[in-house]
DNA sequence: AATTCTTTCAAACGTTTGTTTGAATTTGCA
DNA sequence: TGCAAATTCAAACAAACGTTTGAAAGAATT
């Protein structure tokens, strides 16, 4: 078996996939389109994927993985780090931002990309996509979850999970659209900086979760 | 001409394509599918809106604009009631959010759907629907923007208009997903309470915007 | 060199897509 | 009632869709 002619097949497939769900959608993206853009055979995508949601799920998953992987790892560092002092917000939250948010300004082409794909995912109707997210996600939700419980102590449930969910909100569309900010605040907002982005997300977010409790039990 | 026989057809297919987008996204449904259940012919569609991407933004502009028209509505109403005092933060919010969370717990069957379907569109990645969104939302943003800044007088622009950006993120994603908060919070989040929901929302935000900045310029 | 497995390819499969046509039907107005 | 406009309808259009096929080409193993 040849393995960098393969190699080199599924991942020309996976790129050219990965731009194309960007800039379309998936609904919106035919398997023509891509293998034109990846310059191999329509056959080529069945052969190594399988079928189109295979292939969704596996464009997603290379990049996933290692994203979710790192912030499992960085959230583990800081545990260990500080002993027994009590976790700090705005680290937790960087190590949940950062992996994500690190991809748009890498230095692969494609990678400024799949960033956007990622924050768009979760809006995505398909219930098998759901499904495959959730299994992806599982891991990482818990722990974060358990470390912000850990760090909001006074904060009743119901705040909590709601702010949880607004948290993911506000980070999902910083990651979907790399547009707007610059559009509305006519260039003050650099969505190039990294370090930018990651800090007024940071803000933010701990604003939002540190706020008083609107009084629910 | 028929007024309400028209009016049926065109209502129809209107009522049909929002929940079907909803349910599959824009590309996810074809028009076949809308007028089967719309139980009206398919050339019927072409008719009355003259294309697919027509009834897309007919479907939307119809629930946009009573929303759009009360969130101005309204803050010329907190301003004139305010005299010249300072408008308030929470308000503000409150009148922002409100005219479209009050369509999920409203009372007809569909308005629930089309709220989701509200805050999915922000993440798609048509360009013509897009635009279309630009000049839907254009004074509604405007007018809120000025307001905001009067509120927040101490933020510098960098953080001002990221904050922005946050906010519509935590307000679309709630809007988008009326599922996750129950499941991630095994049930302490009830969405179908409207008060609940804007009251969590409302605290969130304010709590993000009021952070302290950065220490950008 | 012969053989087996992997990978690529052009071509076609049947379906479904958005859109159009032209005739039939219904409607509003004189 | 009669005419003209508005609306509905069945049928068909070309194009694009995801998927499959079976043979050709390539790589690895014996």
């Amino acid at each position: 078996m040849s393995e960098s002619s393969t190699t080199d097949t599924k991942t020309s497939i996976l790129d050219a996939a990965e731009m194309l769900f960007v800039e379309k959608g998936f609904d919106g993206t035919s398997l023509r389109s891509v293998v034109a853009k990846a310059d191999v055979n329509i056959a080529a995508v069945h052969y190594h994927f399988g079928s189109k949601e295979s292939l969704i799920q596996a464009v997603l998953a290379r990049r996933l993985e290692p994203i979710n992987r790192e912030r499992l790892e960085r959230l583990a560092a800081l545990r260990e780090s500080n002993g027994k002092g009590e976790l700090q917000l705005e680290d937790v939250l960087r190590a949940l931002f950062e992996p994500a948010l690190r991809l748009a300004g890498g230095g692969e082409p494609g990678s400024n990309n799949i960033v956007r794909l990622i924050g768009r995912i979760f809006s995505e109707p398909s219930h098998a996509l759901q499904l495959f997210l959730k299994d992806r996600f599982r891991d990482v939700f818990e722990n974060y979850t358990s470390a912000f419980r850990e760090i909001l102590t006074e904060l009743p449930d119901l705040d909590f999970y709601w702010r949880i969910h607004f948290m993911l909100g506000a980070m999902c569309h910083t990651l979907c659209d790399r547009e707007r900010p610059v559009i509305l605040s006519g260039g003050v907002c650099d969505v190039e900086s990294q370090h930018e982005v990651l800090e007024q997300l940071v803000a933010f977010v701990a604003g939002g979760l540190r706020a008083q409790s609107t009084g629910g039990k």
